[in-house]
RNA sequence: GCGCCCGUAGCUCAACUGGACAGAGCAUCAGACUUCGGAUCUGAGGGUUGGGGGUUCAAAUCCCUCCGGGCGCGCCA
């Protein structure tokens, strides 16, 4: 829709700056957007008002110059006009928009491709495996699924992938809690540490282990032994997390283990990379990374005077192996709580010479829970929230999805239980898959009056019956699809598909209940059945690309959707 | 204390990144099918965009300041 029109103005621009020797070079990139109010039209452009000022010429007379100079050949325009201080509106013909749905139903491309094949990585969930997810993790795994999602479907190449912390303090912590858990089924009083893991689910890991090895590891309290519950209760946790995500529609290309990581030495390798630029410097026995140099707050330890490496130095090391991987661009969608760290790995990419534009972070806030407006309490001191599988369970993956992604990554998100699990209209996620079923309704109901309408896509519509305004007005919606996609994508903003979705089913939901689709006039029946049919196509892309199912019929949680 | 995020209708949130009179849903009130699914639709009320200053043709959006909320600030992970 934009390109169409931008394609003219570029030329009515360049020729206005020819004749009025006016300097090209100072333009800035041509802005269209659809006013808010509808009397100024479907998309209107400011060029006339910045140009003004760098010009120094009245904008209207700018915007006269320029509008004399369009020149719309093939009648794509219904109007044109300027307005206010110097806006340039302007409206599509309806034969504008015959034609691209047109386009539309003859089965055009419903994404544009952007990435042209270049490899994407996405870095998502990433959650250590020493303890179950929580709905906060959810949020943060849908998200990065869905932009995965995103970008394959506008032609990047993308992975998708985990990276497992299997390594370091934290898996030992397990470890000791596992086998003090373990000790503790034998009778044995355990005082259990104050940074331990005390959730149930480690009581249940142990019991499992006791049942599996019997009294075995009860007189072996060494090293070897921790290590080995280390190494057990973090493969079954994380075993249950990829099930957990699985069941949530979620799966990952690879998996990157810290452990092998640093196994092939590619942790260590990182630090003559850091010195030999300079980049490393000594301070009380510990090694610090100046990552100041780059903008962060202060310098942070790659090796503490222990000898131990810190996280930090894996992960720069676990960075520059997905960049050396061929990646073009890097993304990691991670808690808002981590914030803070995107300044020193940043910093690091700097330092290690790669541009550092190439990582872009998604931070996602949190999620309180509620339940008829009332907050569900998460005792943290317990170790105990409220984990996805039991969210998931209670709404369904379709509900929770939509939920999570309902709001702009950045801001809090509140999550209604009671809401999520409603089927009537309050419920956001039925009301876009009620209007995809009762567009199937519609074809069911036209198959069993004779009509054919599995032929209705391509042959002898008469796209010029769709002459009422609430008609073109769909049209509209459907053929900015392709935006809205193009959107979300280069903002990383799934949001906005969710928004356009809800938007769409209302505006179909009110022309149902306005025009009947099925009518006594044929001609006119075949066109509102091309245009609802692009309608429920549309929406079911995008439930797709939101990983929530589209279907058939919305009768008790039907099973049956359409792929 | 320092840094980042947030503050928009009673509630939950949008606003295409500086554009024209700030929009939806829920809630409230009043209405609509003997024909395609009423899980729907129509209408009404509801605002000094937390306060104050500034930048400009134009500010919810950018800058300063104050208020209120969240998160982060370790040789933790």
């Amino acid at each position: 829709m934009k390109s169409h029109l931008r394609d003219l103005l570029t030329q009515a621009i360049e020729k206005t700056a020819k004749g009025e020797e006016l300097k090209m070079t100072d333009l800035p990139p041509l802005l269209l957007e659809p006013p808010k109010q509808k009397e100024f039209g479907d998309l209107a452009c400011n060029v006339a008002l910045i140009w003004a000022k760098q010009q120094r010429k009245p904008p209207r007379a700018i915007a006269e110059a320029i509008l004399k100079n369009l020149e719309d050949r093939d009648g794509i325009l219904a109007r044109a006009g300027i307005a206010g201080p110097g806006f340039l509106n302007f409206s599509f013909s309806p034969k504008f928009y015959y034609q691209r749905l047109g386009e539309f139903a003859a089965g055009k491309e419903l994404e544009p491709n952007l990435g042209r094949g270049e490899k994407v990585q996405v870095e998502f969930a990433s959650v250590n495996p020493t303890g179950p997810l929580h709905v906060g993790h959810g949020r943060v795994a849908v998200i990065g699924d869905v932009l995965a999602r995103l970008l394959g479907a506008v032609g990047f190449d993308v992975e998708r992938e985990y990276y497992v912390n299997d390594a370091g303090n934290q898996m030992e912590k397990l470890g000791l809690s596992l086998y003090l858990r373990y000790r503790e089924l034998y009778g044995e009083k355990i005082a259990f540490p104050e940074d331990g893991y005390p959730g149930e689910y480690v009581k249940k890991l142990a019991a499992d282990a006791g049942r599996q090895w019997g009294e075995k590891f009860l007189s072996e309290a060494s090293d070897a032994t921790i290590a080995f519950f280390s190494q057990y209760g973090g493969e079954n946790l994380l075993a249950a997390i990829r099930s957990d995500l699985s069941a949530f529609g979620i799966t990952f290309d690879s998996f990157v283990s810290e452990k092998n990581l640093r196994a092939r030495g590619e942790v260590e390798e990182t630090i003559p990379l850091l010195s030999d630029r300079g980049m490393l410097y000594e301070q009380e026995g510990a090694r610090w990374f100046r990552s100041t140099a780059y903008g962060d707050d202060k310098d942070r330890t790659v090796i503490k005077s222990n000898g131990e490496l810190t996280y930090f130095l894996s992960d720069i090391a676990y960075h520059r192996n997905k960049l050396e991987r061929g990646f073009k661009k890097l993304i990691n969608v991670w808690g808002a709580d981590h914030h803070g760290y995107v300044p020193r790995l940043k910093a690091a990419l700097s330092a290690l010479g790669y541009d550092p534009q190439l990582l872009q972070v998604v931070l996602v806030q949190m999620v309180h829970l509620t339940r008829g407006g009332e907050p569900v309490r998460m005792g943290k001191r317990q170790g105990e929230f409220v984990s996805l599988r039991e969210v998931v369970d209670e709404v369904g993956a379709d509900a929770a999805r939509f939920f999570f992604l309902m709001r702009k990554s950045d801001s809090h998100l509140d999550f209604d239980l009671e809401l999520a699990k409603k089927e009537s209209s309050e419920n956001p996620v039925f009301y876009v898959q009620y209007a995809h079923a009762r567009i199937a309704s519609i074809f069911e109901q036209a198959r069993q009056a004779g009509l054919e309408v599995d032929d209705v896509i391509m042959r002898d519509i008469k796209v010029e019956c769709l002459a009422q305004p609430e008609e073109i007005e769909l049209i509209k919606r459907v053929i900015q699809f392709a935006e809205v996609i193009e959107e979300s994508v280069k903002e990383l903003e799934p949001h906005r598909l969710v928004f356009y979705l809800l938007e769409l089913a209302g505006e179909f939901h009110r022309y149902y209940n306005r025009f009947r689709v099925i009518s006594d006039d044929p001609a006119l029946t075949k066109a509102r059945l091309l245009l609802v049919r692009n309608v429920q196509k549309v929406i079911r892309r995008g439930l797709n690309l939101l990983g929530v199912t589209a279907p058939l019929k919305m009768a008790a949680r039907s099973e049956e959707t359409m792929s």
